[in-house]
DNA sequence: CTGTTAGCGCGTTCAC
DNA sequence: GTGAACGCGCTAACAG
């Protein structure tokens, strides 16, 4: 057998279509690729051909002739994080633009088969994007080595082999201590997110931080999704803490589910804020204290940095987004100010 | 210059690994692929030199020689829809477990560009998931009729040479009405999805039969997004209908949201249903009446479909996988029931 | 302008 | 067991 190609699939090559409209497969692939003037009734002919037979190029060859496949690859630790969404669009689109298509692909939040992802998006995409990446910084060194276009989005390592753009969490949850400071909260607490999140640790260093300001801290494990929001909310209690910070709108969202039920008015008893502004437009119960990145600049920065890469020219410098502080109806003074009564 | 190969990306090849390994190309193809018996002691120098180089087998050529690419596609209207996720899931899952990786691409709403989309689909993978498809049915007979493994999910064409999987909107739709019918109600508004989708005309069409039960319908255009449901609220009051049903839950939350700001109650003065039961975990405001499907369920049968599609075996009927109610806060008996008043 | 030739990197027969 | 030769489908350099 020559080759494993099942059934009948009788697949139409360049050169069928070339013997169809009487011509050599060059001068098809010059007729479908615009490299090179062609007659115009030959490439008539072509044409024909070409629908006759239903042809489609075949993207292996292509891309094994040309050295480039016309894809980047875009690896997520969740698709259902509506973070996502709005960054992957802003990034198709600047993938469009350069003539190339993005495929996606996600880790589910398992950090073990992220590399293997990432290294089957390398041997079949010119450049990956590589999002919120929960990988050891070890592994990242290695990955990174390889000569081969990356970007991270949301992950700074310094002294990587490979440019990054990242909303600016530390600066995020910086406007938010300060914001809860200048309310009148001085004991926050903290549902934490994935514990391999750079993402979070970033928080917390600035939460760390806060604490010059007279701001003391809480940290509870928690997660990344409102389930694990709720779960985690009645904990909050114990700490004392008149002010609760998340890692991201979902856990709030889901804490405050939780406060609720337990009785804890928000914000009149305890001010929730969230962290990166998703758009539930008119769906969450709560309008949320938070802080936003612009996705869509961040997915077109990154996008435009792997196409540079991508072109030779090496980028420099991490970039940092600057996030924007929304006060919206979740945060409010502490009911009692101890500091004062005492 | 032989090849558009850009910056000094000095590639590592198979013959590379070989040489450095003292073998032919050949062997370290065996060993790697464990494809026939070799020399222990061989298939370690091969292993050490893999490791030594970084050799990464590239997956064009392979695609190429093999005649498959290892991969199936899978192609959205909408990533940021909540409902897809799930439905991803389940197919990565599956195709994983058959060794192939799944690549996905939305189409953002954009039926212009789903044709092109497919076709790229089809031109680099062994097999591709059409979801929820907008294309009319005649460019749809065309893709279907190339005999390229095909499977639609949540969108049945009768006499399509493609398999089929998707949810029963009919059957759900049927079961929203009959739970309002037996509230009592029968003004029943609708707030349209897409008009290109064909979930949605078989929302329409139960809607339709439901009026053999007595109950009239008012159909409104809207759309798919909570924001589309919050801008087409207001029409609903001028319908006289008591209850509202909509495209999805997005939908419904959006209206709720809107209603509540004109001063109506829900479910007081108006009955509100969503569609799809979208998990928004301790998120919405409203605990809403719907209908679900396994959405893990309609993704694993797709993907497995697909998968005995590639392997040959040609599937034959459309698969339907019903609908459950989900009777919740956001539906009670009309206010006033004007046949008894009457 | 067009056909012919030579790879792209790999899997796989075929001889040894 | 192992290497050499061939072909997968396509593009690009080379002649004409």
């Amino acid at each position: 057998m020559r080759n494993a190609r099942q059934g009948r699939q009788t697949r139409v090559t360049i050169s069928d279509v070339g013997a169809a409209a009487g011509v050599s497969a060059s001068t098809v692939s010059r007729v479908l690729n615009g490299t090179a003037k062609v007659d115009p009734s030959l490439a008539a002919r072509v044409h024909d051909a070409v629908t006759q037979l239903g042809y489609r190029p075949n993207a292996a060859a292509q891309g094994l002739a040309r050295g480039e496949w016309g894809t980047i690859g875009v690896l997520v630790p969740n698709l259902a994080n509506p973070y996502f969404p709005d960054v992957l669009k802003a990034v198709s689109s600047v993938a469009r633009s350069h003539g190339r298509r993005v495929m996606v692909m996600e880790t589910d939040e398992d950090p073990s088969i992220e590399h293997d992802l990432v290294e089957d998006l390398m041997r079949s995409c010119d450049g990956v994007l590589l999002c919120s990446s929960r990988m050891e910084r070890a592994d990242l060194v290695v990955l990174t080595a390889r000569d081969h276009p990356l970007v991270l989005l949301d992950r700074i390592v310094p002294g990587l082999a490979a440019p990054a753009v990242s909303a600016d969490f530390f600066g995020g949850m910086m406007l938010i201590c300060g914001h809860l400071a200048q309310l009148g909260h001085r004991r926050v607490a903290y549902l934490s997110g994935p514990e391999v999140s750079w993402a979070n640790s970033e928080r917390i260093r600035a939460l760390e931080a806060a604490k010059a300001f007279g701001i003391s801290v809480t940290i509870l494990p928690c997660g990344s999704t409102s389930r694990h929001g709720y779960k985690a909310a009645a904990e909050v209690a114990g700490t004392g803490a008149t002010a609760l910070t998340t890692y991201n709108d979902l856990v709030a969202l889901g804490a405050v589910t939780r406060l609720r039920e337990l009785g804890v008015r928000v914000p009149e008893e305890l001010s929730v804020v969230g962290f990166d502004d998703i758009a539930l437009d008119h769906v969450a119960h709560t309008s949320l204290t938070t802080v936003s990145v612009p996705r869509g600049q961040l997915g077109r920065q990154a996008a435009e940095t792997l196409e540079s890469l991508m072109a030779g020219k090496h980028d420099g410098e991490p970039v940092y987004l600057s996030m924007e502080l929304h006060v919206r109806d979740s945060t409010a003074p502490p009911r009692v100010t101890r500091e004062v009564t005492r």
